[in-house]
DNA sequence: GTCGTTTCTATTGTCGACAATTCTGATTGG
DNA sequence: CCAATCAGAATTGTCGACAATAGAAACGAC
């Protein structure tokens, strides 16, 4: 007796054989890019059985991908109670920057040291050509551009460990990333501060670059606090489009 | 029909009710345990029924709990082929060493600007004592009184951000940081300059102690190599005792 | 004997089921 | 009107089942 054959790949029914990518994968993504952008609201509980019927799979990789980001501290989790969104503090994005800031320094200084001089003239191509064009991007791309920046500087430091711990700070402050990178927008004179990191680099001043680094992400608690408010605003009435 | 309800709290048959402990933390925290001292050979594939069978649970909750540790850098993974332990390099070992001192001397320096007077006096009283007990510790005891030293430190600083990362590392370089401890123990010079910092620290000399920290975790290349060395003859050697 | 192919076996990925726990809200007593 | 209590509903924790995939072994051609 044929019992019939589980549908393979549900859902995905194009011609286009591009790829199937695998649910599991998937589902981490599409949950972690959700709470990057609280998509869910801070603190709320996120309800299992709900995001498995949105995303069209079993509660298994949903709990999966959610253990994951607990971990990433993107998501709370109380046990018998459940996951729950992180919440959204001043507190938090002071503490964080203030490890970053730290860090960025030190990768500065280990590019200076360790990155050619083809490396670091590229970095400076990139970022010129990237400011050229600010004005054709969104927010969202530019806000990418931003990150991408010190990403690029933290693999130039050649430490793995770094630059895998400085993305994980990334995908916290995302969100008010994105606000801040909205907020400059009109002043425009923060991302010539990129500018000014890049050619201290080419320059080979450590000293200068790390001092010029700390100060770009240097936050004040006010700042911080006027960024939360904002932060706070969208997640309470942009979200409402579903 | 009556169904046999399922046992619950399964094994644990003893009489004292002092707790439960729920499978998935209990679960968790036990792989965990075998993960940081390389009770996994590295690069080992991580067979899923087997740890399940070996635990008295199903794959479930040893898959979530796996997950979680891939996030933690304990446990690599690779999508259809399984859990991996992770590698144990030289590499890895000297770049968290650089990132962990850079965090350290922020660790301090943050502690000699916020921590009372109580605090460091209590915290050079406890080294205090426990170097004078040294004699009588394992070196597992040992190696858990030098992680406190810093941790508290870290607590001390007052970003609990900081904290997390630094025990992170921490639970990654705890292997090696046995065999250094064993290393040490007979020069003995090497816990005085706990002391030593600890000192700074109570005299608010931050240059100093930062110094001092910085100095007491970098790692020479060589040193490091020569830790692996070791290392890699424990994992191979000691742990067939299963 | 070695390389490539095919068949068989072991392992992972995902699902649905159900017990244990928590949450909801209705009811009762003060 | 408020607090405590207690059913009933919703949700999480864990399990066993099975298909899809990877890995190993047997086989055959050269």
């Amino acid at each position: 007796m044929l019992r019939p054959t589980r549908q393979t790949n549900q859902g995905n029914s194009a011609a286009l054989p591009s790829k199937p990518i695998k649910t599991g994968p998937r589902v981490y993504e599409e949950i972690r890019r959700m709470a990057m952008d609280y998509r869910f609201k801070p603190n709320e509980r996120i309800n299992e059985v709900a995001l498995a019927a949105r995303l069209n799979v079993s509660r298994s990789p949903i709990r999966e991908a959610l253990q994951r980001l607990v971990t990433e501290e993107l998501i709370t989790f109380q046990t018998n109670r459940g996951f729950f969104c992180r919440g959204f503090d001043v507190d938090e994005i002071v503490n964080l920057s203030d490890v970053r800031a730290v860090l960025e320094e030190r990768s500065v200084r280990l590019a200076i040291q360790r990155a050619t001089d083809e490396e670091l003239a590229a970095l400076v191509d990139w970022w010129t050509l990237t400011m050229a064009r600010a004005d054709s991007f969104s927010s969202a791309e530019l806000t990418a551009r931003d990150e991408e920046f010190h990403i690029r500087i933290a693999r130039l430091s050649g430490n793995p460990e770094l630059a895998r711990m400085l993305e994980g700070i990334n995908t916290r402050i995302h969100f008010v990333r994105t606000i801040e990178v909205e907020k400059h927008r009109r002043l425009s004179t923060t991302y010539t501060e990129h500018s000014e990191i890049a050619r201290a680099m080419v320059a080979r001043d450590a000293d200068r670059a790390a001092r010029l680094m700390h100060d770009h992400i240097a936050i004040s608690v006010a700042d911080a606090m006027s960024t939360v408010r904002e932060g706070l605003a969208r997640i309470y009435i942009d979200v409402d489009q579903i």
